[in-house]
DNA sequence: TTTGACCCTCACATCAGTGTGACGGTTTGA
DNA sequence: TCAAACCGTCACACTGATGTGAGGGTCAAA
């Protein structure tokens, strides 16, 4: 497909898609007259760049990750050096550590939403 | 104590400190001559919006989501809007989908690595 | 064959978070 | 009392993720 169907499925703009392959997180191929061509699954793919950015990671350490990700076995796991292991080691404690961040923040909100109805509903039961 | 300390015990900039500050986020008091005075509590709360913020949100909703924080039980319901409320609910909704997203894509490291493991281990132990 | 809807590259702009340094006042300990 | 180590405000700069627009090709349908 070409960028506009692919910025239409996943709610990004054409800009975003040509700069994530500027940082080199997808590769699509070029049509003969030079149009980008992505395959389906760069659909999934572009969906897990947009929630990895939003959860805070940097385009560089999500390069690191993706690779994972496509084959999580580890078809390629000789091709990983000893430094990019500890990166992706690094990267999981802080992720654990972003997760628990929030979830204790949306623990607490949850909290507070519930309360604060709890309240309005108590007021308005007392008229 | 005053922003050196404040930065030191958190880990953070005092430049940082003072764009907290200048966002809403922290409100230090100040000493007749003029240098920041903190008390104890920002310390977590400092953490707590260094870890918001590497979390991937804005001050803006940083802002928004403390004061829950504060006191959960919602002691000042009152002061919440409608707007505030509906803004929180969908945050916490967000805040869901990036905990989803974190995690799926840690665990899928974890399991690269531990495959990666594993064949590394094999290999040792053939020779 | 023209028009409208695509696509391309390039480049400049914006926004948030952060770094850094200039310039000057305050506090503290030798 | 003087130096070192604080603190203050400004203000400019950078980075990464985005927005936007100019100038120009491609292609399909009327």
């Amino acid at each position: 497909m070409r960028i506009g169907e692919l910025a239409e499925r996943t709610g990004t703009a054409r800009r975003l898609l040509r700069y994530y392959e500027e940082q080199g997180l997808i590769k699509p191929t070029r049509a003969p007259n030079g149009y980008r061509e992505y395959d389906e699954s760069t659909v999934d793919r572009v969906v897990q760049i947009k929630g990895l950015l939003g959860a805070g990671l940097p385009t560089r350490i999500i390069k690191q990750i993706l690779p994972c990700l496509d084959d999580p076995r580890g078809i390629q796991f000789d091709r990983a050096t000893q430094e990019t292991l500890e990166l992706l080691e690094r990267e999981r404690e802080s992720m654990t550590g972003r997760i628990q961040c929030l979830t204790r923040n949306r623990d607490a909100i949850g909290e507070y939403l519930e309360a604060v109805r709890a309240a309005t509903e108590a007021r308005r039961s007392r008229r």
